[in-house]
RNA sequence: GGCCCCGUAGCUCAGCUGGAUAGAGCAGCGGACUUCUAAUCCGCAGGUCGCAGGUUCGAAUCCUGCCGGGGUCACCA
């Protein structure tokens, strides 16, 4: 239970009490009325803002009424004291009994604290990554992966219907570059090839071994001699091989995906939804609409380019919906551009009943959110919600000195390459230490050192932490079971010291933060929470061990006392993996 | 030139959808190790929240205009 919703709901039952007494008029809408710990821990546990988000409407001055919620407040044997405070702020102080409480509530929910039904089990689609699967994944891609994942989970934790989508481009030119890639590999293979490799293609050796292995394999199925190549046609050959690379890639990327621990429930090809007559049909229904026209658009202002010519074009009147300009739908070639295609797709996902759809992009595609914004207001009528979270650039570096990365001078970092160095946890961990929208340094050294300046190590040693106690209690009283279930029966009244206090307040904003960071698809700030908690039981440990001998978690002694602090302890330790849990990094309970 | 993002302590960043006296870490200075792991902790110092207006009980947060940095700009995806 999340004891900031336990509050609201005593408030507002306070708030209809007052209108029944009609001190208050009927019908307010409580809509803006928060109940959140306050920034200053002195002015107590919680705080409300209602009196002064509701003075106006009743026409009162914020402080009176204040004095009225108040003193309503004062009537529950929890609330130890209700202040009207500045402008007409409610400061509670409740009984360490009411925070003690909650201990008992995460040792019975275990890692599904937090979880809430926020979501009411409506769907929601989290798309994300959606490289092009043309080579190999970089880190950029890592970021986009890990939010997006982090960020699904999140919204699955409070209770939304999730599918986790990945848009696969296999319609475009690059596919088509890709194919001709792997076909020169191919005869490189059979050893019928020599020279450079043109420079439209695609130069990476990840197409060496797939060339290799069908050389061996499929030796006599594809053409070896150009006259061979004449017969079956260039079109027939670019078709297989686009494919033959298609999968190829896309199970090279799935792959380094599941090095991340991240799996899609669904992928979407964008070359079966052209097939599948997808884009004819959303562009049927922009023309009954008239949406559509064939135009002209102005040239790019301020930047210089060489080869723009006038061309008229299928345009989508995408700036009656928002967008500064309207956009093609139609290449030269008559074939569909990235955004008609992007469209339907978009379109696809709403009839497949999506009402809520987030799309993680990075921060190259910032240009392309209006248009896609305008798209699903136009395609869906209203009905649908979109909403774009851009992935600042990742900046690699080393030991504090920048990774030069060039694909031409082979020094170029995959995303697989970092996750070898330093594990998926580091990974998943860095890449939600910044809120999407800014930059993102990724220093190998640093994300590796054991020290309070690395986040995860931080986190990660809180929790090792936990069950080091766990470990050294299960030693000094043998046959006492301290599982969960167990320390459910202990006597949390005795956990009454600041330090203590201080933690368990912090462990009881968890469902808050969650919800918070779910409804604002912000799944940095969990990384954030993590710190903040952890922070706060080092400084209990330390209490413990250098000030104040009393405060050890663990006395020989006292098994009652023991087992109080088991309770939180191990508390902590559920929070902390719930919170990772999310995350996607696996909670370790031993650091070497 | 248009659009998008960013601008908070010397550095790297939080700031809970508008709350009270703006917070952490690092770096600096001063402390705590016969330990439930000092891989940690405690204290001090450090600020015109880029600038100027506006909205209101109340602005780092919302709006407008500037300044500075980054990204992006038909026929790529």
């Amino acid at each position: 239970m999340d004891p900031f919703q336990l509050l609201k709901s005593r408030l507002t039952g306070i708030l209809d009490d007052l209108a029944e007494a009609g001190t208050l008029p009927q019908g307010l809408d409580y809509g803006r009325v928060n109940v959140e710990p306050p920034r200053e821990a002195e002015h107590g546990d919680v705080a409300t803002n209602a009196a002064m988000v509701l003075a106006k409407p009743a026409e009162m001055k914020p402080r009176d009424l204040a004095e009225a919620i108040a003193g309503k407040f004062t009537g529950f044997d929890d609330v130890t004291e209700a202040e009207v405070a500045g402008p007409g702020f409610i400061n509670l102080r409740l009984a360490p009994a009411f925070w003690q409480a909650r201990i008992g509530d995460i040792l019975a929910a275990g890692t599904a604290y937090g979880d809430s039904q926020l979501g009411a089990g409506r769907k929601v689609n989290v798309e994300y990554v959606s490289a092009n699967p043309t080579g190999p994944l970089h880190v950029g891609h890592g970021r986009g992966a890990v939010v997006g994942d982090a960020l699904a989970a999140l919204l699955a934790k409070v209770g939304f219907a999730v599918t986790r989508e990945y848009y696969v481009n296999d319609a475009g030119a690059q596919v088509e570059a890709l194919a001709r890639s792997l076909h020169f590999r191919y005869w490189e293979a059979l050893g019928l090839q020599v020279g450079e490799m043109p420079e439209d293609m695609y130069p990476g050796e990840y197409l060496i071994p797939v060339a290799e292995k069908l050389a061996e394999k499929d030796r006599s199925n594809w053409p070896a001699t150009p006259e061979k190549k004449r017969v079956l046609g260039e079109s027939f050959l670019l078709e297989q091989f686009r494919e033959i690379a298609v999968d190829a890639m896309m199970e090279m990327i799935r792959d380094d995906l599941a090095a991340l621990g991240i799996v899609f429930d669904r992928f979407s090809s964008e070359r079966a939804l052209v097939e599948a007559g997808g884009v004819d049909k959303v562009l049927a229904d922009l023309e009954d609409r008239d949406l559509v026209y064939t135009g002209t658009l102005d040239p790019p202002k301020g930047k210089e380019s060489d080869d723009w010519e006038p061309r008229p074009q299928l345009l989508f009147r995408a700036s009656d919906f928002g967008d500064d300009v309207d956009r093609p739908l139609k290449k030269s070639d008559g074939s569909w551009t990235y955004f008609a295609t992007d469209m339907a797709y978009h379109f696809d996902k709403h009839t497949r009943g999506y009402r809520d759809m987030i799309d993680v992009w990075g921060a190259d595609h910032g240009g392309y959110v209006k248009r896609m914004h305008a798209a699903v207001k136009a395609l869906t009528a209203g009905g649908g919600n979109l909403d774009v979270k851009l992935c600042q650039m990742v900046n690699l570096m080393d030991g504090g000195e920048p990774v030069k990365m060039s694909k031409r001078a082979g020094t170029f970092v995959t995303l697989r390459e970092v996750i070898d160095e330093v594990g998926k946890d580091v990974v998943r961990f860095i890449m939600l230490t910044r809120k999407n929208d800014a930059g993102l340094d990724f220093d190998l050294k640093k994300v590796l050192e054991q020290s309070r300046d690395n986040p995860v190590f931080y986190v990660q040693y809180s929790h090792a932490r936990c069950h080091s106690v766990l470990r050294h209690a299960a030693e000094m009283f043998p046959d006492e079971d301290f599982s969960p279930a167990a320390l459910t029966g202990a006597n949390l009244g005795l956990l009454a010291d600041e330090a203590e206090l201080d933690l368990i307040k912090s462990m009881a904003e968890w469902p808050r933060v969650v919800e918070g960071a779910a409804e604002a698809h912000e799944p940095h700030r969990i990384a954030y929470y993590l710190l903040d908690v952890s922070g706060l039981f080092h400084a209990l440990w330390t209490k413990g061990t250098r000030e104040d001998a009393s405060l050890r978690f663990l006395n020989e002694q006292d098994l009652g006392l023991t087992r109080a602090r088991l309770a939180l302890v191990r508390g902590l330790a559920l929070v902390i993996a719930s919170g990772l849990e999310v995350m996607g990094v696996t909670p370790v309970e031993e650091m070497r």
